[in-house]
DNA sequence: CGAATATATTTATATATTTGCATTTGATAA
DNA sequence: TTATCAAATGCAAATATATAAATATATTCG
């Protein structure tokens, strides 16, 4: 890979991405949405059991920085992974804090 | 995936070692990184233009939480990656951010 | 030992993030 | 229209993070 002719706004943006997935919270919330599920902001809200808002509030940075995506269907609005690989984040960073 | 099985203190550890790597000049770190790659205190702070007490900063970061290990020989302290497969997210997240 | 080099830590300041509450906006149905 | 459900936003307090300057520690060499 060429991390190192990455620019600074490059890097930014990758900093960013990464970022919005690390916390708990959203770390949650990408595996729910693994293998191209969809979930509204109420499902999401209720299984992790924390506030409407502050689900809100994680999605907007998720979706903010490239991470998922939504699609509003009448009253509710799903979210789901813009990047199916980026499970693999998860993954990787799971795995390697098991050992 | 299990991610939903992870507990409270398995996600936040997850979350800390994503979030000691979404930092513009620690993915930079890591792109030096790569390939088993190890690289003294003094080599990354001239690589990267930033000051000593920052890279050292950078670097504590990293190791505290598990990305990085560090050995010293001589006056020198080399850095390199505890597993191999933490240059997959730099990678992933890099070509997401392409797009 | 003392000097030089490499790295780490401390400290202070600036900036950013997280969270929940209250409110608002959007969509549907009665 | 009004009531209702779903989602988003503005705000504020608490907490966390980033940076650099100054200082401290560790190692080697003379």
């Amino acid at each position: 890979m060429k991390v190192n002719e990455l620019n600074p706004e490059k890097l930014e943006r990758a900093a960013n991405m990464l970022k919005a997935i690390a916390h708990p919270m959203r770390i949650a919330i990408l595996g729910y949405l693994e293998d191209g599920k969809k979930l509204t902001v109420t499902e999401i809200h209720e299984l992790l059991n924390i506030e409407q808002s502050t689900t809100s509030h994680h999605l907007g940075i998720l979706k903010d920085k490239g991470v998922l995506s939504s699609k509003r269907e009448g009253k509710n609005t799903y979210y789901f992974l813009r990047h199916c690989s980026l499970s693999n984040i998860v993954d990787c960073v799971t795995k390697c804090t098991m050992g």
